[in-house]
DNA sequence: CGGAAAGTTGACGCGGGTCAAGGAATGTGG
DNA sequence: CCACATTCCTTGACCCGCGTCAACTTTCCG
């Protein structure tokens, strides 16, 4: 008996491309049933990693792409001067890593910012399937590209941005992202303090909490600590206007 | 003898990815002779292009990535209350239009800031070449990655360093690349406005010329409108010095 | 020569950084 | 189970870097 739930569970807990709930988010999207078993061949996976754990720090040897299954990730850098710089977070169904295509080593380190399940993509072996499957290729091309035009909604935020405007934008990229992964966009729980999100703004941790106190007086957020409700997300819209480019619907990766 | 005239002019002008003086910063780095000449059969070149020319606007169809081979051009978008922002410059050698890997229109427009000669690379054409030759393939990536690498750059900028910091960085960004293409690194014209090196930095246009003007004084720069000769490049480094996160030497794209 | 665009320079004021103190939640050892 | 430390967050007071406004100069171009 004991044996019998035995493999019973192996099969269950198996995970892989074709299963995965976020695939149409991941690399996977478009693929067909055939070319995600091969993705499934290289794509090594991980036991859950824990707060502070590192996926890799600059200068390591860049060696693979990771996806997020469930959990969150930071990247950042440091400054000669020793201070952090918050370059992103990685949600589930997001990569992390893309810039160590650009050399042999990470120019920017990722951390695990709570309990997570991690995709582990060797750049050689995705290089060579690539070569292989022109669709994954096609998909490569397509999160790469986003990660270029969403790092450039973030130089845009910065350069030109008020404070308001830079919590209310990054609020909303939040909830556009949880909602398109199946979670509330309205009630959700910040995996990363207060610190990193000011760090991520450009602006001072005392501004960020400043604000958050200001929007729940204006009855347009609900917070606690790291729990968000949003209680006016016209509002939240409203304010970003500004921001946003005319053309395209802002697709935040 | 005209027509000896005609058929020498025509050998002669006759650019190629093969005798192009930028090929190893551009696509075909680390390419053999036959790559290339499969390379050059899907390129597209066009005459001239001159200051104000677009190559492409947000919203249109993302057709082709497109390298600069003498010239400059800005790239830029429109936020909904009208008002520009700048995301880079593209300099010999270098590419633009990567935005529109991401989806079927580019995010951001492209514009001629001097008379330009630029090359043409069709999307559909490179993936194709890219399936059949893998250290194409290889290059692109590592251009797309140093494009992230380089944006990530810029939110460091923007997020923490001072408007000197920033004009000090924007002004040793442009000495690499100068002399990283054979030409002076501390002799140069910019091609840009002082608008556009304002919105692209983040600081209003009277801050980068009361900048320049104290650059001036402190016999960092010499400054006439366009035309800078930097005096003291160790001083200009110290001050970027904060902004360089330690492993990497920057790698500015 | 005239009008526009680009750049410079000075005066002023505000958004948000900095400094400082205190509260709330979580961990730690006795 | 309670003192105590530590980390995270909040709130108030002050002030400075840089944006804004305005006036002027220089260059460009028809």
């Amino acid at each position: 008996m004991a044996k019998k739930n035995h493999t019973l569970n192996l099969d269950d807990l198996k995970v892989s491309c074709q299963n995965c709930s976020l695939a149409d988010l991941c690399l996977p999207h478009g693929m067909a049933q055939e070319e995600l078993e091969q993705l499934d061949d290289i794509v090594i996976r991980h036991r859950p990693m824990q707060p502070g754990q590192h996926l890799f720090r600059p200068g390591d040897r860049s060696y693979a792409l990771y996806a997020v299954r469930a959990g969150s990730l930071k990247s950042y850098c440091i400054t000669e001067d020793g201070e952090e710089q918050v370059l992103g977070f990685t949600l589930p169904g997001e990569l992390a890593g893309m810039d160590g295509l650009g050399g042999d080593t990470y120019a920017s380190a990722s951390v695990v910012l709570e309990t997570s399940s991690i995709c582990e993509l060797p750049f050689e072996r995705l290089q060579s399937l690539c070569h292989v499957l022109p669709s994954l290729n096609r998909q490569m091309m397509k999160l790469v590209g986003r990660e270029i035009t969403s790092d450039q909604h973030m130089l845009m935020l910065l350069g030109k941005r008020s404070a308001e405007e830079r919590l209310a934008s990054f609020l909303l990229s939040l909830s556009t992202r949880y909602r398109s992964r199946g979670l509330s966009p309205t009630e959700f729980n910040l995996p990363m303090s207060r610190q990193d999100i000011g760090n991520y703004l450009g602006l001072a941790i005392e501004t960020v909490s400043r604000l958050f106190a200001q929007f729940q007086e204006r009855n347009i957020l609900r917070v606690n600590r790291r729990q968000v409700g949003i209680v006016d997300l016209e509002t939240l819209r409203q304010m970003v206007e500004p921001c946003v480019s005319n053309p395209s619907l802002s697709q935040q990766a």
